[in-house]
DNA sequence: CCGCGGGCCTGAGAGC
DNA sequence: TGCTCTCAGGCCCGCG
């Protein structure tokens, strides 16, 4: 799925299609996605106004109007793309957008499609249906069950040093683990984690006990890990995202961050550092691979 | 409380 | 061509 650069790419994508703009109609084409729909998703969203569409860590979020907020999440395979073609059959579409046709995705994974006021069609696709949508409370947004117990966003002020050792103190789990779990900073994924780690020169394996002292004070690879998981979070968003198998922009087009990755994807190839001759290693931690460098990555 | 493994789904690609 | 196996940007749950 796409990690927090994706889905803000995506946010970007489907602002000018959405933002400001009313809801005309909802077609829901199955009851549930990861988890059963809304009851009477479809009604209680025709009509509404987006207010403005936001982004919580790998959520997006449309707020509407009369206080509720529509809590979207991709999974792993989700994917919206944008129409400008109201009213048209998705196959007739296809012939007219070529667009439709870049993107490649299964007309049978559409699952809920908002045609807006104005003629933007937004379709949401997405063949796992590890994604989910719900309708929330405007107020107390940050209380509920997705967002309880979250993890800052890793590009506000309130990630900091001091903070991710104050979390990190006495925690024996890896690194890795610790990093990919949204209650400590939330968006990052497995792509970022291990590229992140690559460029603080931090083992996937330590302890992430490592980046707090005695004091729970911030040592010096925390103070390297930080402003590293900021800057590589930047850079992709600045790329439009990373596109592998699943994932584009709204219009079709492709991420290309990628073609940055550094150690992701990259087991047996040489490690990028100049002078470094060991290869990149790829390791299972709970269930998901690891890339790293052994020899840069202590 | 914590870490791990399994499960949820479908599709792509590799290997035979 | 087609089968079988592995793997995939995530997250939740139950187990020990």
């Amino acid at each position: 799925m796409p990690e927090l650069p994706e889905v803000e790419t995506v946010r970007r994508g489907l602002e000018p299609a959405m933002s400001g703009r009313r809801i005309a109609r909802l077609i829901q084409r199955r009851p549930d996605l990861r988890f059963p729909l809304p009851e009477r998703f479809a009604e209680r969203l025709a009509g509404r106004r987006i207010e403005r569409l936001g982004r919580r860590a790998k959520y997006l979020l449309a707020h509407l109007d009369g206080g509720e907020v529509l809590v979207m999440h991709l999974g792993m395979s989700g994917r919206f793309t944008v129409t400008l073609t109201p009213d048209l059959r998705r196959a007739e579409r296809s012939l007219v957008g070529e667009f439709v046709h870049a993107t490649g995705t299964d007309p049978a994974h559409d699952h809920v499609v908002l045609e807006m006021e104005g003629g933007a069609v937004v379709t949401y696709n997405d063949p796992r249906r590890f994604g989910f949508m719900d309708i929330v409370a405007a107020d107390g947004l940050d209380d509920c069950r997705h967002f309880a117990g979250m993890g800052p966003e890793p590009l506000g002020s309130a990630f900091n040093s001091a903070y991710l050792a104050s979390r990190a103190q006495g925690r024996t789990t890896d690194l890795k683990a610790f990093l990919l779990d949204q209650r400590n900073i939330a968006g990052l994924g497995n792509i970022y984690v291990c590229e992140a780690l690559f460029r603080s020169g931090l083992s996937p394996h330590r302890a992430a006990s490592c980046l707090s002292d005695r004091k729970a004070r911030p040592t010096e690879r925390c103070e390297r890990l930080v402003p590293t998981i900021r800057q590589v979070l930047e850079e992709a968003i600045a790329s439009g995202g990373s596109t592998l198998r699943d994932y584009a922009h709204a219009d079709g087009s492709l991420g290309y961050f990628q073609h940055s990755f550094k150690v992701y994807g990259r087991e047996g190839e040489l490690c990028v550092t100049p002078a470094c001759t060991a290869t990149i290693k790829r390791t299972v931690q709970a269930g998901r691979s690891t890339f790293h460098c052994t020899r840069c990555q202590r």
